[in-house]
DNA sequence: GTGAAAGCGCTAACAA
DNA sequence: TTGTTAGCGCTTTCAC
């Protein structure tokens, strides 16, 4: 590649200072027609294009809004940075998991960079979620959005110092970090409710892992339904991550042997309820003639399933314009203490809970 | 936000000049050990985060890597840059969407990045394909990436003379620019073949716009394929952008009132197969009963649809793979040449067309 | 193995 | 309205 022309090369060209010809970017009704034109000639006439880096050196901003997360999709499919791995066979890809939850945040992150004037700048974690990688996209960027779980808080806290940082869809904000959440506990219930009251369901199970606060809301959600309903609480252990289809399997295995088939399996994402649904479909159980699933999130591939699912949707991508406006409001203004905003969510009353398909809901 | 601590603040806490500690950071193991340990203490204790932009400038590189779309998802839904206007009802959204085209293209992108250590920088055309947008974004990497019919070519020339650039899904390439495509040809002619000798159909209309490279070499693929069989071609006119609903039905009408109901619609892509569904379905024309629809590009969408759509899928996830790829091959090694690549296509054959449906093509 | 010093290209006072 | 002059924080020779 040629070396790129300068401020100094257009200014030279133009017959002016390099100062002019950023004023002439920066503000250039302040500048005199004809030497305005000169400079735009001069740069179009040397291709001349501004050095992101020295602008951000200089100013002190960099423009960006930086996006950290976990390289799912890669690594969901044994794909490892710096090999050779190819992908499998793309047009064989199970499409139901797509988007995935992630993708409809990075959009909603990506529309409102786009509205503000900012770029998006998407980093995924390399090693097991290296404070490396996440300092190469932290140095890059105004403002930085990161997904639970992927990142150590007390490395966010230090980041935090720098350059606002908001967690996506972690509901207490016990950190003093900026971010945004959903109504997991009330939309949890909400359904537990409608499986309690229209089905008249009364042995419902919660499926869903201990330790992560917003599964531990939507815990919360079903169990205050359940208690206020006088019925007992049952638990399911959730599947260690990579054997979701495996455990779901040797569960309702169990559940069959045993034969202490639920009512209802209510659970905590659509991930799961999905693999739930596989499982009882392979051991002949019929969804929802013999058992009710739901789940929470709300994404495609809920719909996508036969029958489609039951489920709590999430605002996923106003999550993440939620999440990059509270950024860049920051970095316009930086506040004292942490912006938290809680969205609405909608329950969306599909088949798998025993209700009939409605246009409205079907493939929409 | 306090100031960000810099190498002569690290420098200055470990007793040693930049020098050793941007050393320390660039060849850890060829700094003596008491050396180093001194250094990232240091860093870790101010909480240090290197500055992209003036590594950038000192460098010469930025370690990223630009895609540049038109923000189609916001215009779609009439969202303005700098506007307040808000989504509508996100649970109400037309799932059958997604994921976008380019959504698809975007991952690929991203994963590639992430495995050969880059970040992606992601920006949206705001004004009408403006070239200060894209200039935004190419001075802030090392190498672009572009949709095609995004930007006008000589200013994607302009800018291929700084940083390689490639454009995604352009069939031939005069510009000189580097691209990657897929077989559009082969893939309509397969298609069309399909339609012809398994269906037995005759009248088989192609509908698609003019003008568009990849659309016309699909064209050329039903057109060759039409006429290697002996049969006459039929076109139909393209809708206008972003009047594809509307434009199908009066074209169903039409059709109906000429009496001329075509035996199959070829339609370019997927979006307008399933806008002619839709059309049909609503002037009660069985398909594939008395018509059958095909699509192009293997959208989920058309998986979602009932009757599932016949269509070629492009392997869109491989498509961005390879352009990042292309890009980041030229960053190491700036090439003389344009290169490009032809990616494969792989026919889908669902309900649409007339066949069955079945368990390997259906809901995966 | 480590330090000194010279930029990288631009912005932002401040002068003129 | 335009020019001068300092840096912005880091990498990179080149000495030591």
């Amino acid at each position: 590649m040629a070396k790129r022309p300068t401020v100094y090369d257009v200014a030279a060209r133009a017959g002016v200072s390099i100062a002019t010809v950023s004023f002439t970017f920066s503000q250039p009704h302040k500048v005199r027609p004809a030497t305005r034109e000169a400079v735009e000639e001069a740069a179009r006439a040397l291709g001349y294009l501004p050095s992101a880096s020295a602008r951000g050196l200089a100013s002190g901003k960099t423009g960006a809004i930086g996006l950290f997360s976990f390289a799912y999709y890669a690594r969901e499919r044994g794909l490892q940075p710096d090999s050779q791995t190819p992908f499998g066979d793309e047009a064989n890809e199970d499409f139901r998991m797509f988007p995935l939850y992630h993708d409809e945040v990075q959009r909603g992150v990506q529309v409102e960079c786009w509205r503000r004037g900012y770029v998006l700048m998407v980093g995924d974690a390399k090693g097991a979620a290296g404070e490396a990688d996440l300092a190469g996209i932290a140095g890059r960027v105004d403002g930085l959005a990161v997904f639970p779980n992927t990142v150590p808080d007390d490395v966010l806290m230090r980041i935090s110092r720098r350059i606002p940082v908001v967690e996506l869809s972690i509901p207490i904000n016990n950190t003093g970090l900026h971010g945004v959440s959903v109504d997991n506990e009330g939309g949890m219930a909400e359904l537990t409710g409608h499986l309690v009251e229209v089905h008249g369901l009364r042995d419902i199970a919660f499926v869903g892992p201990k330790g992560f606060p917003d599964k531990e809301h939507r815990f919360s959600g079903y169990a205050g339904a359940m208690v206020a309903a006088g019925l007992p609480l049952r638990t399911v252990d959730t599947a260690p991550i990579g054997h979701l289809a495996d455990f779901a399997a040797s569960t309702v295995a169990e559940f069959v042997a045993a034969g202490k088939l639920p009512q209802a399996l209510v659970c905590s994402t659509d991930e799961e309820a999905l693999a739930y649904m596989d499982a009882l479909a392979a051991a002949g159980i019929d969804v929802p003639g013999q058992i009710a699933v739901t789940g929470f999130d709300g994404l495609v591939a809920g719909l996508v399933n036969r029958p489609s699912l039951t489920t709590v949707r999430q605002p996923l991508v106003e999550l993440g314009r939620a999440g990059a406006s509270i950024l860049i409001d920051q970095v316009a203004k930086p506040g004292k203490g942490a912006v938290t905003r809680q969205l609405p969510v909608k329950l969306m009353i599909r088949e798998s809970c025993g209700c009939q398909a409605q246009p409205g809901n079907q493939v929409r």
